[in-house]
RNA sequence: CGGGGAGUGGCGCAGCCUGGUUAGCGCGCCUGCCUUGGGAGCAGGAGGUCGUCGGUUCAAAUCCGAUCUCCCCGACCA
């Protein structure tokens, strides 16, 4: 949309300034605001509906694949928290602890969960014994808290609300197969729902969870060349089962420790459909987990409360009969044209106006957000259509991530064009690595690029050389600067 | 946590350097009229202990100190 055509003018440009336009998106569209506390926020109305519905479609997922959910304390024992030392290493400066109960202090501190693997791991040693109890397949939504200290909307905030799945497994196949399958699951519910293409696979050893013996994450990259980690699935292994003694007698009578994954989606998934999909008029919602899919905006002129109005409330109720989250903004006291930019700020995929002029001809105007087409069509099996015209949008808005995530992926060979790229265009690069931490570092220090993953379906074969010290390399990953 | 910037009605800002009596402007909000196919117009009105705490002074939005919060750039994380 060109500059002078701008009519969503509340909300700074995305190129003139990515993060004031990120945080303007959020106010403006009413997704958050900021709570008196540091780092805290407050998730309002409109941002709370999106949750609700990602929650809704990959809680079937999860569930479908096998998996329950349950609900582990808020509070975690400091004896806990320390016996696993990695993890605890991991998570110390972050934690944020109870030390009092009323006016007494405790007798032991608590810790206010930055994650569940502790406590879980406590209890699971009390439900399993035998072969028989295994797998345990639980997932539970919940708040946490990292004490962080620098927070962004969604990205990173104090206590953020997730999912995390826990299960325990007879053997290390099984828990590995596990990690893996989640992580499918994240990526097809990641690119079905959200519309956002992503790339999976394993996080490098120093990119690791804390206290996990393999981690793997599906990345995304956002509209201004930077990385997101937007879900992650661990495979713990045994750490916690040896400090926590989760034991299982087997069917050929051997004491086993038991293998175990986690793994996590967060309300920064939304912060990623912001930064993916925005663009200069505010937000554009995935029909998906869009609160509102289509937004019918009556023209208000002459005697429009007798002849326009009844044909808007029949839409309506035609719509939502059809199961399509439609929304009727009869209000007098906005114009339809405010009306317009509002909906477009708030990212509705779809708006339906309709006037004297569409009723004499039994028709209504339709108005995409994903490309801005807008197309006349008669009120005939409008459900159909307009069921139609939103998984469209979806597959769109898919589409257009997609082109721009390979148009900023970069395959290169050597380290010159790697600082160059970087430091110009950012977006993914591709190149080999030898596996040395120290090339892995190195990389870091000098261009603020780190290795998102280690790609599972491999996209160059054979070998070649590092592009940091020039060895011969067996790995070609993924770079990127994250948030 | 280091470097830079900023906190003034709901939002965006001016005023501060060079203290001075009723703290302005635009948008928004309220009332009325009139309008309504891309954020209408006119008239009237409400709303601010100038982030917070302390200090200097006859006098502080303005000067000094502390503190909290936000934004940007760097080291850690969903």
């Amino acid at each position: 949309m060109k500059k002078e055509e701008r009519l969503v003018t509340q909300i700074t440009p995305k190129s003139e300034d990515f993060s004031r336009w990120y945080v303007d998106v959020i106010r403006r569209a009413e997704l958050a605001d900021y709570a008196p506390m540091k780092g805290m926020m407050v998730i309002r109305p409109y941002g709370y509906a999106i949750w609700e519905n990602i929650q809704q479609l990959l809680d079937r997922r999860i569930k479908a694949s096998g998996h329950v959910n349950a609900y582990f304390p808020l509070f975690i024992p400091e004896s806990f928290l320390k016996k696993e030392m990695e993890h605890l290493k991991g998570f110390a400066p972050e934690v944020a602890w109870v030390t009092h109960g009323g006016q007494e202090e405790l007798e032991e501190r608590l810790a206010v969960r930055p994650t569940s693997e502790a406590i879980i791991g406590a209890m699971y040693s009390k439900w399993i014994q035998s072969w028989r109890d295994l797998p345990i397949l639980i997932n539970q939504w919940a708040n946490v808290v990292r004490w962080e200290k620098v927070t962004r909307p969604f990205l990173r905030t104090t206590e953020f609300l997730w999912q995390e799945g826990h299960t325990a497994h007879a053997t290390e196949e099984e828990a590995r197969e596990e990690t893996l399958k989640i992580l499918n699951l994240y990526r097809e519910f990641i690119e079905t729902e959200l519309a956002i293409p992503v790339v999976v696979g394993k996080k490098t050893s120093r990119e690791k969870f804390a206290g996990a013996l393999e981690t793997y994450s599906v990345e995304a990259l956002m509209s201004d060349g930077r990385a997101l980690q937007m879900g992650t699935s661990h495979h713990l292994g045994q750490h916690f089962s040896r400090v926590f003694n989760i034991r299982f007698e087997d069917s050929n009578q051997n004491l086993q420790y038991v293998w175990q994954t986690s793994w996590g989606v967060s309300t920064r998934l939304i912060g990623a459909i912001i930064m993916s999909h925005g663009d200069d008029s505010g937000l554009r919602l995935p029909p998906h987990i869009a609160p509102i899919q289509v937004i019918i905006v009556p023209i208000s002129i002459g005697r429009w409360k007798e002849t326009v109005l009844p044909v808007a409330v029949d839409l309506e109720r035609r719509l939502m009969a059809a199961k399509i989250r439609v929304k009727l903004d009869s209000r007098e006291e906005y114009t339809p044209g405010w009306k317009f930019a509002e909906y477009e700020m708030r990212g509705v995929p779809l708006r339906l106006e309709i006037g004297p002029k569409d009723i004499n001809q039994q028709q209504v105007v339709l108005v995409r957000r994903d490309n801005g087409e807008k197309l006349t069509t008669s009120m005939d099996n409008l459900e159909g259509k307009i069921t139609n015209l939103l998984e469209e949008i979806q597959k769109n808005m898919f589409n257009q991530a997609l082109e721009f995530q390979r148009r900023n992926t970069h395959d290169v060979d050597n380290y010159e064009d790697f600082k160059k790229i970087i430091e110009d265009r950012r977006g993914f690069i591709r190149a080999w690595w030898c596996g040395q931490e120290t090339c892995e570092e190195s990389i870091k220090e000098e261009t603020a690029a780190t290795i998102r993953v280690i790609p599972l379906e491999k996209v160059k074969e054979g070998k070649g050389n590092c592009v940091y010290c020039g060895q011969l390399a067996s790995e070609y990953v993924y770079f990127a600067r994250a948030y």
